[in-house]
DNA sequence: TTTGCTTTTGAACGATTGTTCATTAAATTG
DNA sequence: CAATTTAATGAACAATCGTTCAAAAGCAAA
């Protein structure tokens, strides 16, 4: 056998980033092959190599592609006050994690299983999030309505609070992505100060 | 060659527990090999089955161990006020993790690598842990001194947020520990509403 | 229908994996 | 000093790893 009946890039293309999606989320890169990505594909391994030119490369196209989708989806209004932009943040920041918990638990996760220039570049990726983040609690603080000791911290802080929430959150589940969502947001109202 | 001068298993042991957990936590359990640990206890793989019977026991017990002791350390004040004992939940979780940023890293991020069985048992401990700041937040809440919409979330958030302080503190930082941690007791104290 | 391009197979590559074990030497015991 | 126990070596095992590539077969254009 060679070429197979039906295939064709557009579709195969596609097929191999979800397996390894799928696959690196539920078990960990370093411990998904690439036969089993293949497998789940329903191709050879060999086949693989026309759409990565390697493993490493398919772990950092899928962390780089949401961290870019992340900051591209961001809300913007630079022109609210601070607290009507946290609480569009924290609405944002939930709902866009929610909605991608394999991609969500990708980037947390296999950060250190990325080479040194690639692990460089998705660091700038997440710094830039944090910043805008610290820069709404900045804002708040000079104008008083926040308090806050130290705006680093607080960013950090609150961003692991919410990120925490893909540890269990799934839709369909006890709780509505809204009622979640609304406890968030009084906790991170309350825990800034405003 | 065979036994080396010097050699004995009181303190061969705790060196390749030590190799173990420092390699899992930089590189993670897949990506470390037995050789590696060895390498870094400087001794031949094959010695290390003298102290395990398996990698997948020497995760389980680096997990298992840090999580009884977790639990072991944890502050009793079982008659204390809701607020005194979420403080010293606060606190006591603060240092203790700063305390063993390895332990921790492996124990949130090696989940997956655990088998079934293995999986089962760190889960029931972990369990217990997030029920006993929850059992705080209930009592709060009962008496009227927090308030929260419901305490499981609560719970997850809280816990996210002072894990969260693992990606970032390190002893000898920009911030002491005793600054992180009244810093973080003022967001909890606020977010929780008392 | 023929030609050329696209896509996949399947075998092969050297390297590395976790683990076992007979052998050997150091340490301990008597 | 002799006997025994303990602790390590280092070679070997089958399995699996990421990756390459010539060959084959489906597809699209002429």
């Amino acid at each position: 056998m060679a070429r197979t009946a039906g295939s064709h890039s557009d579709i195969t293309g596609p097929r191999v980033r979800a397996a390894a999606l799928r696959l690196f989320a539920q078990g960990g890169y370093a411990a998904v092959s690439m036969r089993a990505i293949a497998g789940e594909v329903g191709v050879q391994a060999g086949a693989l190599y026309n759409y990565t030119p390697d493993k490493q490369s398919l772990l950092f196209d899928l962390m780089r592609g949401h961290m870019k989708d992340l900051l591209a989806q961001m809300p913007e209004g630079a022109d609210d006050d601070p607290l009507t932009r946290l609480r569009s943040f924290v609405e944002f920041h939930l709902a866009f994690h929610a909605d991608r918990p394999d991609e969500v638990f990708i980037a947390y996760m296999e950060l250190r299983n990325l080479e040194p220039d690639n692990f460089a570049q998705i660091e700038v990726l997440r710094r830039s999030y944090e910043d805008q983040l610290e820069a709404i609690l900045k804002e708040g603080v000079a104008r008083g309505v926040f308090a806050v000791a130290d705006t680093k911290i607080a960013t950090l802080a609150v961003i692991a609070m919410l990120t925490g929430v893909n540890t269990w959150f799934r839709a369909g589940g006890r709780l509505s992505l809204a009622q979640v969502s609304a406890q968030y947001w009084d906790m991170v109202r309350k825990a800034v100060g405003a």
